[in-house]
DNA sequence: AGTCTGTGCTACACATATTGTAGCGACCAG
DNA sequence: CTGGTCGCTACAATATGTGTAGCACAGACT
């Protein structure tokens, strides 16, 4: 895919229940991680890939794209993108999987 | 890859920041949808794929496996797979997830 | 014995998604 | 006008996911 309309619900998702939606635009290579190194600071859009391990910018742009159309991203000229205010609260929830994998998996 | 060893840290998570390997494993397709459906009782390795819209089964073992691998799931001979005691917190970090669905996204 | 039905799971060819690199056009500074 | 940044696109190579078929095992029934 180089280009797709991207506004459908991703995969499966038949019953249309919000959270299936959800977990499917989660369940994309990146997307999780994309939030979380957005969530305490907007970034540009290549200080986003760099903090994310160079991902390519076709899939970078990719996720933007369904983030922003989902509402959960934003992008101001200037400073990049950043969290929406629903966003901030996804993100919230990210913190508790940190806590978890913290707690869960210190030793690895 | 039809066989693999799964047992590394997935994508990028160079860092070995847990945070990182858990994104990394819950931003594989179906992995958040698993533990969305095994939220609350146990299911057979058919009835789990039934209730995933019939994922692939190649897929469905894979993940088990990593799960598995990541102490989130057990098996049980007789009632098939569960969320284990760490795989049920995190099963409360999905319901915040769905409570954000449910709120934000009502109308989709 | 034989055939149902259910289980977990593997094989494999086909389709789709992701990666990596190159590079464009726009902007700003010197 | 050169050299830096920016967001982003193109595209071929590769990795990952899909879908169907089917195996080996177990228990129930005839």
């Amino acid at each position: 895919m180089t280009k797709k309309t991207v506004n459908q619900p991703v995969r499966g998702s038949t019953t249309g229940r919000p959270i299936m939606v959800l977990l499917d635009i989660l369940g994309q290579r990146w997307t999780l991680r994309i939030l979380w190194e957005l969530r305490d600071s907007p970034l540009s859009f290549r200080a986003l890939r760099q903090r994310c391990d160079q991902v390519s910018p076709t899939v970078l742009n990719d996720r933007l794209k369904i983030l922003r159309e989902s509402g959960l991203v934003q992008r101001e000229d200037g400073t990049g993108y950043r969290l929406s205010q629903a966003g901030e609260e996804l993100g919230t929830t990210l913190l508790a999987l940190n806590r978890w994998a913290e707690t869960h998996w210190a030793g690895r």
